[in-house]
RNA sequence: GGACGGGUACCCGAGUGGCCAAAGGGGGCAGACUGUAAAUCUGCUGGCAUUGCCUUCGGUGGUUCGAAUCCACCCCCGUCCA
């Protein structure tokens, strides 16, 4: 799509730190870079994922936007599912070994990762790799050779690790494999840079090793953070409950970043949105002179909202949002039921699936968290009839229309 | 193979015969206050039902008027010894 700007090394790097936690060792990719352009060749950058989990979330999305910094400035992108490390599962001490997929579920998972990931990243200089390809392929006799490149002292180096050898609690030996496994990976792509989050440094390093190990140039690894979730706590994870999805639709993606704590909206709009960093400084002089973090959430909730649908479905996002939450209006779109008879209040709601029980119902209405057209509600037995529109509204945020 | 410890509601965790739908904390939800922020305060947090019933404490059987609690067998997890 583009065509060839040249960057000089200093602007590449100072591109390529925005937001890193780390880049080990910053002097080694200036002199990749430095190479890469002397020879006209772009560097292989090397990110893995999970090949389990393929419903990406704004976590995600930070390494694949610094890979697209890096295929902007003109580099090779080599976006590795980890089908056979992923029957391993990174170290944790939970479990140590987790069902392998089947060839069906990881290409279907891959496809699913593709339609998402092409939301980010340019699909043309993005190469799709699966390390099963050569790790299945490996002997015995292979696995061994790779083993004799490591030692267990520096496999203990890992807190996680040492954290367990200490506590005198078990480390599998398959799970010790992981980071060679996936160090290994980096020898076979022959990756320059490898990305990943902070969780992942030991791996990484593990590869820079390796690579030695096998006569090549070390990779440069690049440390992205994690990013925390809506809560501001706990880093971003669907199981947590505090992700944002982006394939969410605008109007959620526009709330949910509204629920995110102040504190946080800095990071968002350094890791998250192609913001110029002067300007995010200006944000920051802003709020500490005064301004309501809220107008500048705005500004950032309209902006990634809008990068993943258009600047207009960010702008209706947040009209939507000031209607409903600020003038106390109401959603354009909502769920709608259709009464077939005359229908109690607590009929409708379960009925309609709005609330789960009718314990929970009564909870509901005992909490004057229940309202009707406006009017606050506490009986159960308030008749609805069809053909009578009446928008039923429980707690904050949802609503349901029943006619 | 052996010794010991443990499996309680979404999570952690108390409870060792009735007062247990089960303490406490976390999380979640709702209300007040706000900027759908943070902090704070209050309430709710198995299901059904107009104060009663049903299901739940790893599983299955048993003892008992009555069991999360006692007994038997089984399953699972962890630590240590071999």
């Amino acid at each position: 799509m583009e065509t060839h700007k040249r960057y000089s090394v200093e602007e590449q790097i100072q591109i390529l730190s925005r937001g890193a936690v780390e880049i080990i060792p910053e002097e080694e990719l200036r002199e990749k870079l430095k190479k890469s352009i002397t020879e006209n060749r772009p560097l292989r950058i090397k990110m893995g994922a999970d090949p389990s989990a393929p419903d990406l979330h704004l976590g995600h999305t930070v390494p694949l936007r610094k890979l697209r910094q890096f295929q902007e400035l003109g580099h090779e992108i080599y976006f590795l599912i980890g089908d056979f490390t992923g029957m391993i599962g990174d170290p944790t001490g939970k479990s140590s070994t987790r069902k392998r997929l089947t060839k069906e579920e990881v290409l279907l998972n891959a496809e699913t990762y593709k339609k998402q990931i092409f939301k980010i990243l340019s699909p043309e200089k993005t190469k799709i790799v699966f390390n099963s390809h050569w790790c299945s392929e490996m002997r015995f006799a292979d696995v061994l050779e790779l083993t004799s490149h490591y030692t267990v002292a520096r496999l203990l180096e890992r807190d996680d690790f040492s954290n367990r050898y200490k506590e005198g609690k078990p480390i599998s030996m398959i799970e010790f494999m992981y980071p060679l496994v996936q160090g290994y990976d980096s020898v076979v792509l022959k990756a320059d840079v490898e990305i990943g989050g902070t969780d992942q440094k030991f791996n990484l390093l593990v590869g820079r090793d390796l690579q030695r190990e096998y006569g090549q140039e070390a990779q440069i690894v690049l440390i992205m953070p994690l990013l925390e979730g809506t809560d501001g706590v706990n880093k971003m994870s669907k199981s947590l409950g505090n992700y944002i999805g982006i394939s969410e639709e605008p109007g959620q993606i526009f709330g949910k970043i509204m629920s995110i704590p102040d504190n946080m909206i800095l990071k968002y709009f350094e890791l998250l949105t192609d913001i110029p960093i002067e300007e995010i400084r200006g944000f920051e002089k802003q709020m500490k002179e005064g301004e309501n973090p809220r107008n500048i959430k705005v500004i950032l909730g309209k902006t990634i909202a809008g990068q993943y649908y258009s600047a207009e479905e960010g702008q209706k996002a947040f009209e939507e949002f000031e209607r409903i939450f600020k003038e106390k209006g109401l959603p354009d779109e909502m769920e709608e039921y259709a009464l077939s008879g005359e229908t109690s209040l607590m009929d409708a709601l379960i009925l309609s699936k709005a609330l789960p029980s009718k314990s929970e119902v009564r909870r509901m209405l005992q909490q004057n968290a229940v309202s009707i057209d406006g009017e606050k509600v506490n009986s159960e037995n308030f008749a609805l009839k069809p053909g009578e529109e009446k928008i039923i509204k429980v707690g904050k945020r949802k609503f349901l229309r029943v006619k």
